[in-house]
RNA sequence: GGGCGAUUAGCUCAGCUGGUAGAGCACUUGCUCGACAAGCAAGGGGUCACUGGUUCAAGUCCAGUAUCGCCCACCA
């Protein structure tokens, strides 16, 4: 047992200081580090990888405050902890970043050219990147730094390299021509997960097409007019008696004269708009496989900025949104434009800049991603892996029974560069550059999933098969938002399967979104997410991690208001104090020595022991069950009510001087051990401030991060000390509630007089020395003779009779008026149960043990009420 | 169009297997008494959205309605 340090602990508390003093410390102790020891178990867990332009926001802090709760508290636990950290390159946002730099100095990456841009982009990730990292060490987090991985290093570019090449090996990487969502902004093609659809008050414009040959007419809807100008056909619905005269004829299309034919494909809705669909293979997906179908030419009319191209006639050159204006005008003057409706639609936006997209018909990489999904799938089905909250599990496999193919290829230049080759006709798929001269490498590269879809295993070493993929693999949990259950979660298990043959992690815990107070989801555009630095500086970050995870309830969205900060700050504040009073008594005395069977326990004593195995047995039940806010609340309620507010309060006389010596090494011995255990209970909560205390005490080992967690030993559950204090507990707020409300000063101490059974006043006398001061009693007499005083407030607890004999001093009109406020509410209870017992159902069908609870209640309320009734009668009596 | 979630105190929210409605903040009153005013003590405050059902018993289970929110969907 190490001594503590009685300098430390000194008042006021201050988080930024004592924060400010222990992750160095930890770090050389080699905390983070996985400690392997025998018939350990390893606990793996990885980060989700922040983009590396990334900086902290309140989401990460609450998904960081998680990860490291878990992975804090199965350290101690005695697991072989490791937690993974890493980057994502993240393509598209780092790209964006560096071209946004680039602009302010007037160039841009065309200028500068491939190498020299990607050359850049590094420097920049050199000097700006894994800002979030340096940020994150201020919350206390426990990673293994020494692991830290980056989805662009060498070592794990070959793992995405060599995925590609495999599932090509395999037929399940592909290249195509197809409709692609393309941000004509970002000037890359996107998978259907990177957009985002925003419901819309659009138009739908119906355009009227003369029929080739003669007056008649077909007329058209259409909510993209611009698109027109690619169309390549009409159609109709074949079962559509209106429009049969006229499948096989030839449109007019209007402006351009072209003439198209009208076509019957049953994908028509005959009750949609007129039922005749104007057909733009290039521009439209549904279009695209009509066109495939009828063998329609795929007339392209915009360029990859999304300007009218050379097929746009006197539109070219014109952006899309300039276009369509221009052309309804056009169409307008002609007489074509029949009507315009207002149309909802949801209109697709890249997830990255806004942009609106447009499906644009190019050559792509595509994943087959049925194949993979199935042992998916399955592994969901039969519960191989388990997501909290449980709904999440119909929303994956939903997505999955759904999956689409997945477009891999983006024309960006930071990333992992596609590893096909050309030469000519011939094509190579090859990690390495093929032999010989004159081969191209695609310009493309991957899309920032295909690296992090293999993050459980691409960290650990894969494809070599290193130790730690041997140990490490599959992970224990993954712990993330539910956003990015498909970008990500879903193929890290698709991913698993297919390269692993194992599901990544058993589990997936996913954490609240959180919001800001109007229950917006935060964010940077918005602007209406608090900086998280500044509120680790202003509350600290035990109050940040400990109140992020006290309010975040499992699958409900958290709505983050500033100000309930300050429950973790005063937390940390009240256990400091708590800690102080504690040191201040424990005197030299060496506690690590003393054995619990060496001492007499009072009631007292007891009861916290009994408290504590509670709080250790409920705390460690609800981080299992990844409850992690009752989990908190649990701790908080007993550190501060339990422990602070009585045990504390009734040691407080056993401590002094005047006190016996062995009762006072009994009540340091228990308030310091108790202390130690919340300390350990917290600490994964609260790692700061419990190190600073745990050392400031006496304590046996380097850390308390690796200090054993709690057991809850079977002997000290004590139910009947439990009813004993709470009976205390009661009677004392009873004597300070009649203290209160016969305004008696705080300080002035009064004599107390119990009636009651011969048990309770046993008690009751037992309990004395802990009674007397925490209500202020002067007296304390147990009325064994039966006597009542004349004058008196009163009250009933649990039966027993407590006065106040207070001749004189009390305002009997007030005191009258109290016991009439508790009959009332007494009469209203007492209602209620009678109803429940006379009712013969309840008799004969509910649990026995509930019916003779029922009965008990409303013995011992008839009881109250009884001796109420007669307090308002002793009052009568007196006043005449 | 489909799915999911929410509706409980003035505010923000808990309430896990149905059995006397809870917390924090805010509010009222009183306290600088040797850990803590970031505190202590005592209080006030709720027809648990609505309607029906199951049950001896419903905030809790089921169905429907309303309002709000989210996700998914090739909604010309």
């Amino acid at each position: 047992m190490r001594p503590g340090n009685p300098e430390a602990l000194q008042q006021p508390y201050d988080p930024a200081r004592v924060e400010s003093r222990w992750y160095t410390f930890w770090e050389e102790q080699g905390v983070f580090q996985p400690r392997p020891g025998p018939g350990k178990q390893p606990f793996v867990i990885a980060i989700p990888p922040p983009n590396v332009t990334g900086s902290l926001t309140m989401g990460h802090l609450l998904g960081e405050s998680i990860r490291d709760l878990i992975v804090r508290w199965q350290r101690m636990d005695g697991r072989e902890t490791l937690y993974i950290p890493g980057m994502d390159h993240a393509g598209i946002a780092t790209q964006n970043v560096v071209e946004k730099k680039l602009k302010s100095e007037n160039t841009s990456r065309h200028d500068l050219g491939r190498d020299e841009f990607v050359r850049q982009v590094w420097e920049w990730k050199e000097q700006y990147g894994g800002l979030i990292f340096r940020q994150e060490r201020r919350l206390g987090t426990t990673p293994d730094w020494t692991r830290e991985r980056f989805t662009l290093d060498p070592g794990y570019s070959n793992a995405v390299l060599t995925v590609f090449r495999r599932l090509y090996d395999k037929g399940l990487v592909y290249r195509g021509r197809y409709i692609v969502n393309w941000c004509p902004r970002c000037h890359t093609a996107l998978s259907d997960e990177e957009v985002d659809h925003v419901e819309t008050e659009g138009s739908l414009w119906y355009i009227r097409y003369p029929i080739a040959g003669t007056e008649k007419s077909v007329t058209v809807a259409t909510t993209r007019p611009e698109t027109m100008l690619g169309d390549t056909a009409v159609a109709v619905n074949p079962k559509d008696t209106r429009y049969k005269k006229f499948v096989g004829k030839n449109a007019v299309l209007p402006l351009l004269r072209r003439e198209i034919p009208i076509v019957a494909d049953t994908m028509v809705d005959p009750k949609f708009g007129t039922g005749a669909v104007k057909v733009t293979p290039a521009h439209d997906p549904n279009d695209f496989q009509t066109g495939k179908r009828h063998n329609l030419p795929e007339l392209v009319v915009m360029d990859e900025h999304a300007v009218m191209n050379e097929n746009a006639g006197d539109f070219r050159g014109l952006d899309r949104f300039e276009a369509r204006k221009r052309i309804v005008a056009a169409l307008q003057d002609a007489g074509y434009l029949e009507k315009v409706e207002p149309h909802k639609n949801s209109v697709g936006h890249c997830s990255r800049c806004n942009t609106v997209i447009e499906p644009y018909l190019s050559w792509q990489w595509f994943v087959k991603m049925a194949p993979l999904a199935a042992p998916a799938l399955e592994a969901a089905k039969k519960g191989r892996i388990k997501f909290y909250p449980t709904r999440w599990k119909k929303v994956y496999i939903n997505w999955l029974e759904n999956i689409r193919d997945w477009c891999i290829s983006r024309q960006l230049w930071w990333g992992h560069r596609i590893p096909v080759w050309y030469r000519g006709e011939e094509m190579v798929v090859s990690v390495e550059p093929p032999p010989g001269d004159g081969w191209k490498q695609d310009e493309d590269v991957l899309d920032t999933w295909f690296s992090s879809w293999l993050w459980p295993f691409a960290t650990l070493g894969w494809p070599e098969q290193t130790p730690d993929l041997e140990r490490y693999y599959p992970n224990s949990l993954m712990v993330t938002g539910s956003d990015i259950i498909f970008f990500w979660v879903a193929r890290m298990v698709m991913a698993g399967y297919e390269f692993m043959g194992e599901t990544p992690f058993p589990h997936v815990y996913f954490t609240s979104i959180v919001r800001d107070a109007k229950g917006r989801k935060m964010s940077k555009s918005l602007g209406n997410s608090p900086d998280p630095l500044a509120m680790i500086d202003k509350y600290g970050a035990d109050a940040v991690r400990f109140t992020m995870i006290h309010l975040t309830p499992p699958g409900q969205d958290l709505l983050f208001d500033e100000k309930r900060l300050e429950t973790g700050k005063f937390f940390a504040n009240k256990i400091w104090n708590a800690a102080r009073l504690v040191q201040m008594r424990l005197g030299d005395e060496d506690l690590g020595s003393i054995r619990e069977s060496q001492l007499t326990l009072t009631l007292a004593d007891h009861w916290i022991l009994s408290r504590f195995a509670h709080a250790v047995k409920d705390v460690t039940r609800n981080l299992k069950t990844y409850r992690f806010h009752e989990a908190a609340g649990q701790i908080y309620h007993f550190a501060w009510n339990d422990y602070c507010d009585w045990y504390l309060e009734m040691a407080k006389p056993r401590w002094t001087e005047e006190a016996d010596p062995d009762d006072r090494r009994t009540a340091r011995w228990v308030s310091w051990r108790v202390l130690d255990g919340i300390l350990r209970l917290l600490h994964p909560f609260m790692p700061y401030v419990t190190e600073e205390i745990w050392q400031a005490l006496p304590h046996d080992g380097e850390s308390l991060a690796t200090a054993s967690w709690p057991r809850a030993k079977k002997a000290w559950f004590d139910a009947d000390v439990e009813r004993d204090i709470a009976f205390l507990q009661e009677l004392v707020v009873s004597v300070r509630n009649m203290r209160v409300e016969a305004g008696l000063a705080p300080g002035r101490k009064v004599p107390v007089v119990v009636r009651g059974t011969p048990e309770q006043l046993d008690l009751v006398e037992k309990l004395a020395p802990q009674l007397l001061p925490l209500a202020k009693i002067e007296e304390l007499i147990v009325a064994r003779d039966g006597a009542r005083p004349a004058v008196a407030a009163s009250s009933v607890v649990q039966g027993a009779e407590v006065f106040l004999p207070l001749e004189g001093l009390i305002d009997l009109g007030e005191e009258r008026e109290r016991l009439a406020r508790d009959a009332v509410k007494l009469l209203d209870d007492l209602e209620g149960v009678k109803k429940k017992l006379r009712n013969q159902d309840f008799l004969a069908k509910a649990r026995p043990d509930v019916v003779e609870k029922e009965k008990l209640r409303l013995a011992q309320l008839e009881e109250t009420l009884d001796k109420l009734k007669r307090a308002q009668e002793s009052l009568r009596v007196t006043q005449r």
